[in-house]
DNA sequence: TGTACATCAGTGAACGCGCGTTCACTGATGTAC
DNA sequence: TGTACATCAGTGAACGCGCGTTCACTGATGTAC
């Protein structure tokens, strides 16, 4: 992935993102350990350590795995010709389903904190912003006035406020919220604010 | 807080809150050893235990105070005679505004995972729902067609969107944004999204 | 005023455990000559 | 074809440490008589 790699040292690579993948989605970020993932590979404790740079690096190729999956998931919710509205709405709901049907995956992804001064590699921040880029490009139609930082920019705001509302929903924190409200609530708040976007400041 | 105190015992509580406020306040939820707060008060490691149930029993009142912080900046923040609009665009801020001074508190507050099967105490949900009251409120004057209920789920999902956005800001997740852009995108997504949510749906 | 007893906050050494990471070693595979 | 050597993935016992929590004990304060 950072580099070229020998096909033998990838073959356990692979298999142990796809145990820590499946330890992930089951237990949860906290749920993955050294040991459990290496077991359920087969392989010794020690051999993670060839493989990997340590476990927040192993944990890193998780959650670049459902990065991919959530900008193939945008690039397929595209349709030819349809209003830059739509296209948002769209991407809100894929963003919706694909967060209630990876919950623990997902939240992987922003749950893992990288020790002070160590800052995530270049392989995986491409990715992150691949996603963004996917939510500027129809904000781009809407708002030609912005200059391409400043549709960074909100996209990122659109992208975040969305994604505050599903965590929320997600992590049903302290209040019970019934599930089948998060789809028709986003949806409220994307059409509201793409309404709101379209027009003037 | 929970039940009635002897003034001697919460004496000790009050001074391990003090310290454990200061403690998360400086170097985050995960900065807070009971070892360390006990030093700081200048008690014994046991006494904790005798003053409170546990660590976590501790955070929580902790997070008690914030959430009354930010209910008292809310409640501060009401200008007589303002439309709904404007009160929630002022709320909105106001929240910002707490979240850049408290970043450490006010993560605290999201952070903390109670073991499973543990739920927060009613004094404390208790707070958490004030909050979202009082976004509520303004909300109903905006969409009177809404149930009590209906109008909690929008004024959390409001909530949840603007916590979305900084919190987003806040972690700088991968990619480093300009702190002063927070409060101009806030600005423009609550007013998007007031505007969207006055009009029918 | 004095004695015996109970209560309970306060004490801190010790327990226990989870868990990431290391490291000396093995053994298979490849390379040189 | 054969021998010596190097390389390197793989091994797993052991290290080390952080840290929440417990518990037998102390001592001050309060209560009963």
């Amino acid at each position: 992935m950072e580099t070229q790699e020998k096909p033998g040292r990838d073959n356990l690579r692979h298999r142990l993102v796809d145990a820590a993948e499946r330890r992930i989605g089951e237990q949860g970020l906290s749920g993955l350990k050294a040991r459990q993932v290496t077991a359920d590979v087969g392989c010794a404790l020690g051999a993670l350590y060839n493989a990997f740079e340590d476990l927040d690096d192993l944990i890193l190729h998780v959650n670049a795995r459902t990065l991919d999956r959530l900008a193939a998931a945008f690039a397929g919710a595209h349709r030819a010709g349809e209003s830059a509205e739509e296209t948002i709405a769209v991407l809100a709901q894929t963003y919706v389903r694909f967060a209630l049907e990876n919950r623990m995956l997902w939240s992987a992804v922003f749950a893992l904190a990288l020790p002070e001064g160590r800052s995530a590699p270049d392989w995986y921040v491409v990715r992150y912003r691949a996603l963004i880029d996917q939510i500027a490009d129809p904000l781009a139609k809407l708002r030609p006035d912005l200059s391409p930082e400043e549709l960074q920019l909100r996209a990122r705001t659109l992208f975040a406020a969305v994604h505050g509302v599903v965590r929320l929903f997600l992590e049903a924190r302290f209040l019970a919220v019934p599930q089948d409200r998060i789809t028709p609530e986003v949806a409220a708040l994307v059409k509201a604010m793409t309404r709101g976007l379209s027009a003037a400041e």
